[in-house]
DNA sequence: ACAATCCATGTAAATATGTGCATATTTTTA
DNA sequence: TAAAAATATGCACATATTTACATGGATTGT
């Protein structure tokens, strides 16, 4: 047995170059063998198992979760927040989150589209980030419910813009109209067209996304009946991204209510570079796992009891 | 707290890095961030422990004490092999090293200088070279003995020449002279010369050291006498190196019978590349300190036991 | 509020590492 | 033992990583 099968001269080797930060050159010199050589025996010893590398994540992260939710719906990033009892501690982990990526993601003039909702109202009174650039951002879905109550999507494109400084659009139409001529009609007005060209340019886009069920913004506020949820429901709907229903594959589900809704397209939204997904609560499972499955989001911020009942359940 | 203070994101970095062999450029792009910004986040996360790289090395061997030998007295290599009560197997043991050390070293054409005596002939027995590769192997010291006895440097460099296929060059001329003024003489014989000018072409040297005690070779073969050693051990010797004496410190000692030796110098012996040095025994504790303090060898094989006194000693 | 200093960033250049390929060596097979 | 196959080697090139440097933004002290 010579000193490569025998580990002797690999585990030597590796210690020189991953302790003692030697190059692959002054190590070929040293044991007098060719510098490739040392690059090949390297790769053995990593192969033999001979190099052990161990990453040590903090404390509190749920890394295999995410991993493994990354890996299998082949996301850039699954992060995962406790799944805290109180609301506002969730929305605070996960406002801590989004704003870490988008510290990170925005550059100057980039343009981000937001959507509306309870989530992302209640994230952005949480949200801190480090620095000030020009970004844009751009309402991807219509208005619905009243400017005060904070969950308009106007009212999202204008916090984010503040805290990012720059410019938040704004979408002077409704998201639901009352037929389909309504709203094509509105989509070719000028003022409706602009914003949706703007989201042509998306370099992120953020969005939360809900079941149909009777805890959904749109049931309390009561812009869709629970008539037309039902409807949804037999149609296999198990929730929307960005007011699209879709199924449990997170297929766009062919329906008459989106024939009347304003907001940027399930297609449209992929193009997008970076999607991110907002979601927790116990309700969202499925449609979580419905968004996944369909590729939808590239980025996702979830709860841990959605992450682990997304897993289970498949 | 960001991303990277919290340790989340480089952690994310070095896992995809170390532990699913994604190049920083994938990484750069999946994280929207800067190629060189992942360069220094994973130098960030080493630095921070966040990647913990751990060697394995062989079972049986004895890697603490040779990284403290080697980083202690500045060697290439130090290698230690357990200390039997049987001889032949510590010499079986260092054999299969040598040979290793070799097979690795030795390129076509090279030349190889070996000493004398009872180590390296006990080695010899119990080689086996890998491959043959022409080298030619030089005696680095007069002759010390009868041939027959094993121990005389050119059946030494015979038996290297013959494992690794190339040729033993012959001295024909004795190590130890009456006088200073024989040694002069046979020094300017052409055929000493020749010998002596092939050793400033070796590429390695290989020699054991020894103590100037009565179970010395020199001593047993009664090549020098005990007044001798006496005289030797009084001006502060502690032992050979091919036969040069030297001090505690690895210094050569001045002394009326190096006036009289045939033997390649200390000062030579350190202009090679690769310089092995071969020792076990307890007697041989206080020389091979001597020989590491006094940086002669750049490679070591000794037993455990040397290994640890001399560690312990200082 | 301003200047001075410090720190972060990206680009370009330097360095280091990995790979394809032609050649050489060893092992296998007949 | 010779030929064939498999494996190992080292060069030249391709790729990847790190570093130096210049710039700009943030922070601190006055």
């Amino acid at each position: 047995m010579n000193e490569v099968e025998s580990g002797k001269l690999l585990s030597k080797i590796a210690r020189l170059y991953y302790l003692e930060d030697m190059n692959q050159s002054e190590i070929a010199e040293r044991f007098n063998i060719n510098r490739v050589k040392v690059s090949r025996y390297l790769k053995k010893a990593r192969e033999r198992n001979i190099v052990d590398i161990k990453i040590n994540y903090p404390r509190e992260s749920y890394h295999e979760l995410e991993r493994e939710i990354e890996s299998r719906y082949n996301l850039k990033e699954c992060i995962i927040v406790s799944s805290f009892d109180n609301t506002q501690d969730i929305l605070k982990e996960m406002a801590s989150v989004l704003t870490g990526i988008l510290d990170r993601i925005l550059k100057k003039n980039n343009y981000i589209g937001v959507n509306w909702g309870l989530t992302l109202k209640g994230m952005s009174a949480y949200m801190k980030p480090d620095r000030k650039i020009d970004v844009s951002v751009v309402p991807i879905v219509g208005g619905l419910g009243k400017i005060e109550t904070g969950i308009h999507t106007n009212s999202i494109a204008k916090n984010f813009a503040d805290m990012f400084g720059g410019i938040g659009y704004v979408i002077n139409a409704p998201a639901i109209l009352d037929t389909k001529e309504i709203k094509e009609a509105i989509l070719n007005d000028s003022n409706t067209r602009e914003i949706f060209e703007l989201s042509k340019k998306l370099d992120v886009a953020v969005f939360s996304f809900s079941d149909v069920g009777p805890e959904s913004s749109y049931a309390k506020y009561g812009f869709i009946s629970s008539e037309e949820l039902a409807y949804l429901k037999k149609l296999g709907v198990v929730g929307d991204v960005n007011l699209n229903f879709i199924d449990e594959y997170g297929k766009h589900a062919p329906n008459k209510i989106n024939e009347r809704v304003l907001a940027l397209s399930i297609p449209e939204i992929k193009k997008v570079k970076n999607v991110i997904g907002v979601a927790y609560g116990d309700r969202k499972v499925p449609v979580t796992r419905a968004v996944l499955r369909g590729s939808i989001v590239n980025i996702l911020i979830i709860d841990k009891n959605i992450a682990e009942k997304v897993i289970k359940g498949h």
